[in-house]
RNA sequence: CGGGGCGUAGCGCAGUCUGGUAGCGCGUUCGGUUCGGGUCCGAAAGGUCCCCAGUUCGAAUCUGGGCGCCCCGACCA
């Protein structure tokens, strides 16, 4: 492509709607357009890479058996409300009825379509395993779309599910696919953790996340140098030690202290002695309280897996009418049977804490929970700094990190209620066994941005760049340096090389700002060189440039070419 | 959904407090100049000042309502 020809509106200034790195240069170098809040364009040059990080997808995808199909974004409400998620779902799906007043929706995930797909041709046991895909446009309503391509309301992602006959499948089925997602990450030349997730709405029995370090990110793993990596949310570890000091029994005087931060000062004690107590009520409307050490954070993932139902904070009047106190008061004192409570497996029980009177301006001292006559034992809470790996005992570290993949172990979720079944070796119908798996593909870009980006703009590997080589013309009217650089661009296009031409009539500096921010790895820089016989080869990552003669210099960029490929295996 | 910020030319912003001809920089077009890290000079085009209502002789500016966008939090395959 010659650049005097194409379409790619870079921007010299910051766009004063972006703070994250990769949604600041996507725009500045004209990879995307903001049509509204979480809601994009794909310019050229942003398309080119999408269709790009698409394609080693799709190779990947295909190689491990999976059949491409392409699924409806629009859909009625019918199914989604056989499975129960037209509840589940909540605001996140778009809803609304067509002209005839039947319901419909745009799918914010496709388990209830394939599901239905399945159920009407899947017959036989001999038909199992199966493994479809789609690389399709996702519609969410998300509560609050940010950081350009991070989280938005329409996306691409690839969705696969597999259909299998029993567990053993199903683990082969989501084996194959862990390994194609490494080669796909991989191939797209980013950094990635796998870390073990919670399955959330989607359901089933176990899940892993694809987890690019970026601080850009909105989750944060737990990972250890032994191996052990895991979402924040589930993750579990060894606690940190704990220091504290005997207490006499009894009720103390904490006028208007609430806060574990508040009351542990006023008492002069360490927030590890205070005993934190959460209402939550489940989808059932039972009301639960969750202890934790003070100086512990609720997950409320682990606390919904302890639950075994959905889970919201209690509101500040629930609190009242189901403990007569209010929130910074609260304790698991003295409490009947209809609240369940919960005690954190991080919290001794012999050791004394204060904790809430469930009175107002009164906590209680010297309480061990081995004193609550009725309570469960769980791991509710979130890792904490200088807590230690459960498989080495080393200290953890916490990554924020961006979720670019998800796989998961769905099981018969979706197919028993759906009634998707097949006929076993015995005649027997059991429901099909399921997987679903995804990639948000836009994430991929923005985290490869995120983790290569310089203070001159984008360093994209080359297997996901939209031009893997920019040849930067200098002086256009100079003959000589236009007769080397054409000759270039021919030869480099002839080789199938993806080769964006710089032939704009500007001025050197303002030509190289503009390569340096759109990012190709390799810059042939034409221009006086030419004089002496040589072209400049400049790699964008490295910031390295060599002198090459003309004759040999079309063989020395596939050469680099092909060496930059080989990095990303 | 709670809190905060913002909305004026394609982009970045000033002007709003204290009502009176809508400005600056970048970009764009034209002419010249320059030509290896966003040249310099000159000229020009480009605006429902987010929308609606009100106050006023007069509203970008004041008042009320609405919408949109960004950030933090809540939430979130």
């Amino acid at each position: 492509m010659r650049w005097s020809k194409a379409f790619i509106p870079t921007l010299k200034e910051v766009p004063t709607d972006a703070r994250v790195k990769s949604h600041i240069l996507m725009l500045r170098s004209g990879l995307i357009q903001q049509l509204a809040a979480g809601i994009y364009t794909f310019l050229p040059l942003g398309w080119k890479s999408m269709l790009k990080a698409m394609g080693i997808v799709r190779e990947e995808m295909n190689a491990i058996g999976a059949q491409e199909i392409l699924m409806p974004a629009l859909n009625p409400a019918e199914i989604w409300k056989e499975t129960g998620r037209d509840k589940d779902m909540g605001e996140i799906m778009y809803r609304f009825e067509d002209r005839k007043g039947q319901d419909f929706a745009l799918a914010p995930t496709h388990e209830e379509v394939i599901t239905d797909l399945a159920r009407g041709r899947i017959r036989s046991y001999k038909e199992l395993p199966q493994a479809w895909y789609q690389m399709q446009t996702k519609f969410r309503d998300e509560a609050r779309p940010r950081s350009g391509l991070l989280r938005v309301r329409e996306f691409i992602m690839k969705d696969s599910y597999s259909l299998c006959a029993d567990a053993e499948q199903l683990d082969e089925m989501y084996r194959l696919h862990e390994a194609a997602y490494r080669k796909i990450f991989d191939r797209c030349g980013i950094e990635y953790y796998v870390v073990g997730a919670s399955s959330g709405l989607m359901g089933g029995t176990g899940s892993e996340e694809f987890m690019v370090p970026s601080e850009a990110g909105e989750d944060r793993i737990a990972t250890c140098g032994c191996g052990f990596a895991q979402n924040l949310e589930i993750a579990a570890s060894i606690p940190a030690k704990v220091e504290w000091k005997e207490l006499e029994k009894g009720e103390v005087h904490t006028p208007n202290k609430r806060t574990i931060e508040e009351v542990s000062e006023f008492l002069g004690l360490k927030s590890g002695q205070m005993l934190k107590s959460l209402m939550f009520i489940t989808k059932s409307k039972r009301p639960i309280l969750a202890c934790l050490r003070g100086d512990h954070e609720l997950s409320e993932e682990k606390l919904q897996i302890a639950a075994g139902e959905q889970i919201r904070p209690a509101e500040p009047e629930e609190v009242q009418k189901i403990t007569g106190t209010e929130i910074g008061f609260l304790g698991p004192t003295g409490f009947a049977d209809n609240v369940t409570i919960l005690v954190d497996s991080a919290v001794d029980p012999e050791m004394p804490f204060v904790t809430g009177a469930n009175k107002v301006d009164y906590h209680v001292a010297g309480y061990r929970t081995s004193d609550i006559k009725k309570m469960s034992v769980a791991d509710l809470r979130q890792v904490a700094p200088g807590d230690m790996c459960e498989k080495c005992g080393k200290p953890l570290s916490l990554i924020q990190t961006i979720e670019i993949g998800h796989i998961f172990k769905l099981g018969t979720k979706y197919s028993a209620p759906m009634k998707a079944t097949f006929l076993d070796e015995n005649g027997v119908a059991k429901p099909i066994v399921m997987g679903s798996y995804g990639i948000g593909v836009g994430r991929i870009l923005a985290a490869a941005i995120e983790l290569f980006a310089d203070d001159d703009g984008i360093c994209w590997p080359i297997a996901i760049a939209p031009y893997e080589v920019i040849i930067t013309a200098l002086n256009v009217n100079d003959e000589k340096v236009m007769s080397v650089a054409e000759e270039l661009y021919k030869g480099l296009s002839e080789e199938g090389i993806d080769v964006l031409f710089d032939d704009r009539d500007l001025r050197a500096g303002f030509k190289f700002k503009d390569a340096d921010l759109l990012g190709a790895p390799i810059r042939i820089t034409v221009g006086r060189g030419v004089e002496k016989g040589v072209v400049e080869i400049f790699r964008r990552r490295e910031k390295t440039s060599v002198d090459a003669p003309i004759e040999s210099a079309l063989q020395s960029v596939l050469d680099l070419w092909e060496e930059l490929f080989a990095e990303l295996g």
